[in-house]
DNA sequence: TCTGGGGTCCTAGGACCC
DNA sequence: TCTGGGGTCCTAGGACCC
């Protein structure tokens, strides 16, 4: 085995993402204090700078909660608008893809890539700084860059300090600072804003007097391990600048697919229920086929509103080892819509899903012995399986389903979306004018 | 009245087998 | 009366991330 090549890892990310995608076809708005909310209008996903300056306003504020604020602030919300979100991060990733050679970009979310510079002899600060020109002029997205070198911990600190810090300018290189400079720099930081710690664990560091990002850096990470188990071992070691953390130039295929959504009111019986089921087994089975895997196990879910601790809870789920693991979205909805039965009870539900499980490639599905050539029926639902996928994908989720499942319009359960921008950039008829 | 959706990894405990 | 121990598989739940 060669030792592995040295890296040089850097992190970019899109600076308050979905509100600078909408401020893009509104520049109107680029000093409107504005939110955009998940589906169904329901909670705050995305704030602008001005926002996030008010300082009462985290991230999954319940929009409901918000509106006196809203209204005294003059903060616009929008709904969220994927589609445009997507295309947006399509080109985002596509022109950094350019800065580096293959195989040394990671697309890790909507908003944020990877980059390894490693063996490349670059200026990195001016570098930075030419990324984020460039994103900035070409698509328009305030970008932030930070340089962690060996791990992505240490990349995602960077960024976070060229995010929080303005004298950085939106560009954090840490691999020119000292030992002793980067941990005087960690003790700046809270440990809770170190990729991995969350709420609880930063409470329980606490408790141990470990306050600052520099405090968890110099724990023992053995003794660290006894204590809160692996990933904390790693993360202190990434802190150091270890490398845990394996890079993933590509996407992994997935272990679960999971499809749900809220209602946008209530539903009570099982027939309205259905509906959705069947709607969540179509996309999760294209999710499934879309990376050429069959499920060996399904589960359906139901919940009651947790928030109304008034009301009577009940929220079951059943899950199913299939005899034969499949991707044909018919077999899936007769199981599903059988699961749906068996676990339903009258209550007043506010949200339903499909999880599909112990995913496994098509190519080597083994079958029972006696059906390992497939039938003409199989043959023939493969076929139909592709024609449903294409027309979804040219024409829309929800173009093509299984029974009701696919039918587009306004039911109890459909979501509510009612500050949605146009879709400008996938929709020829949605296109921004320009007068 | 109104509180997102989709993932990952790790751990603990029970069932079962030899 | 004594009542093993290791391995595997499965499930549930907790914690984190965007």
């Amino acid at each position: 085995m060669e030792p592995p090549e040295r890296r040089c890892l850097a992190l970019v990310d899109v600076n308050n993402c979905y509100v600078s995608c909408e401020r893009l076809m509104r520049p109107d708005l680029e000093r409107t204090p504005m939110v955009i909310l998940s589906n169904n209008d329901g909670v705050c996903v995305s704030r602008s700078a001005e926002v996030k300056a008010l300082g009462s306003v985290p991230m999954g504020t319940p929009w409901h909660k918000m509106k006196n604020l809203a209204r005294q602030h003059g903060i616009l919300a929008m709904s969220s608008n994927y589609e445009l979100y997507g295309d947006m991060s399509r080109r985002f990733h596509g022109l950094l893809a350019t800065w580096v050679p293959p195989h040394c970009q990671e697309i890790y979310s909507i908003d944020e890539s990877f980059l390894d510079f490693g063996g490349q002899r670059i200026d990195r600060t001016a570098t930075g700084h030419a990324i984020k020109r460039q994103v900035q002029q070409w698509l328009g997205l305030p970008v932030c860059v930070g340089f962690g070198g060996s791990t992505k911990t240490l990349a995602k600190f960077a960024n976070h300090v060229a995010k929080k810090r303005p004298e950085w300018q939106g560009v954090c290189d840490l691999t020119a600072l000292s030992a002793e400079e980067r941990l005087a720099l960690l003790d700046q930081f809270e440990a809770k804003d170190v990729w991995g710690i969350g709420r609880r664990l930063s409470e329980q560091l606490k408790e141990h007097g470990i306050h600052t990002a520099g405090d968890l850096a110099r724990c023992d990470p053995k003794r660290a391990r006894e204590r809160w188990g692996v990933v904390m071992e790693r993360t202190i070691n990434e802190l150091n600048g270890v490398s845990c953390i394996a890079w993933e130039d590509e996407p992994p295929t997935k272990q679960q697919i999971i499809s749900s959504r809220s209602f946008g009111g209530p539903v009570y019986t099982v027939d309205e229920l259905a509906d959705p089921v069947r709607m969540h087994v179509g996309r999760a089975a294209e999710k499934l086929r879309a990376q050429g895997s069959v499920a060996g196990r399904l589960g359906v879910f139901i919940t009651t509103n947790a928030f109304r601790p008034q009301d009577p809870q009940y929220s079951p789920i059943r899950t199913i080892r299939l005899a034969v693991p499949t991707d044909d979205t018919a077999t899936l909805t007769v199981w599903a819509v059988q699961i749906l039965k068996s676990i339903f009870r009258p209550y007043r539900f506010v949200k339903a899903g499909v999880m599909l499980d112990d995913l496994r490639p098509k190519s080597v599905m083994q079958g029972s012995l006696f059906d390992a050539l497939p039938s003409e029926q199989d043959m023939k639902r493969e076929k139909l399986m592709g024609v449903m996928d294409k027309a979804n994908g040219k024409w829309g989720r929800g173009s093509l389903g299984i029974g009701s499942a696919g039918v587009k319009g306004e039911r109890d359960w459909s979501m509510q979306r009612g500050m949605l921008s146009p879709r400008y950039t996938t929709r020829w008829n949605e296109l921004r004018e320009i007068s």
